[in-house]
DNA sequence: GTCTATATTACGATAGAC
DNA sequence: GTCTATCGTAATATAGAC
């Protein structure tokens, strides 16, 4: 059955996907207009809506499956024994995943204002699910006596801050590689969660 | 000489700066209109003008502002001699600062695509001003053996993105105060970057 | 200094032809 | 599935009256 003819279904989709995620990262989910995705995917506007109900949907789409890819890539996993073995894994895992999707990290962070309250509230249990998954390797390193913090639920939003800003600052090809940052920062994580 | 009917000069510039503030820390500046700015601070659109010359200076000068009082408050203040001490003092000062401007520090990360280039470069340098403060003390501690890190500037980094960190999840009135946060987080940041 | 009115441009989304 | 055309709305900024 031939396609009619200036279709192309199976290409056109991802790329409306990556085009708004490019365009939000660059100027903000406020500042694109779907005129300017179109025009980058290179279809008029009006076949966007052949892919999306709305700009709304397109923005949640994008912070919804990265959430769930990040959640996903960690999961998969094969978890070492020791807590600050996992804290290692974890610290290392964070920023390589993270750098290697700047935009749609961004994005998650930025946007969620602009997302209406039901997909704000999908958006959020997502982070915190994954916030949660910290939390467990602290409270089981200060079960064992290898961490001392006075919080595990701040102890985690701390570390979990101090990887992520690595996006604000690292360029590829600069003075350090990813994997010199990486233990920089994984030094700084264990010392900070260290007991004394 | 008395005023024109129905003019307050005086008061409404204040009123603008603070309503932009307040709206684009909401909803993000793109998304904010001129005429909601006046509908907040109670005038219509056109009276905006005999403030501010376009939207982008309004940015800009936010921006500027916050920039500039958290160099200058820093600056203001006593400094003790050791550096552990210094950099107790900046951890205090850098969470307690930047919870009392939470919509000003907020614009300042998220808007800063929103700056035409002229206005980013003038930004981004007084950012960087101020992440050097960070990094004079992180040196003098390395000098005299207080403090252990592989790279300054990047300790430094990841010491501001930890505290600044707190902004995101914070709020009054929850479990612990301000000041117990703080010890929470001056402890970890000492021993992230702690002599072994 | 503030108002009303407006010039000009662009927006998100839809309808119907092909 | 994509196009062209368009509806209805709203944007920034300016002009001129008061």
């Amino acid at each position: 059955m031939a396609r009619t003819s200036g279709s192309h279904a199976d290409k056109t989709g991802p790329r409306v996907s990556q085009a708004a995620l490019s365009l939000f990262a660059q100027h903000g989910y406020a500042a694109v207009s779907m005129r300017k995705i179109a025009g980058e995917v290179g279809v008029q506007a009006g076949a966007l809506y052949n892919y999306i109900p709305d700009k709304q949907s397109l923005l949640f789409g994008l912070m919804q499956t990265h959430m769930q890819d990040l959640s996903d890539a960690w999961q998969k996993l094969d978890k070492p024994d020791q807590p600050v073995d996992q804290l290692e894994q974890f610290s290392r895992f964070h920023i390589r995943f993270h750098h290697a999707r700047q935009d749609a990290v961004f994005i998650s962070y930025m946007e969620l204002r602009n997302l209406t309250p039901e997909n704000f509230k999908a958006i959020e249990i997502l982070r915190s699910d994954y916030e949660t998954e910290v939390e467990k390797i602290l409270k089981a390193g200060v079960a064992t006596g290898a961490f001392q913090v006075a919080d595990t639920k701040i102890a985690a939003m701390a570390l979990i801050a101090m990887l992520t800003g690595v996006n604000t600052w690292f360029r590829e090809g600069g003075r350090l590689s990813l994997s010199e940052i990486e233990t920089i920062y994984w030094d700084m994580a264990r010392k900070a969660v260290a007991a004394s």
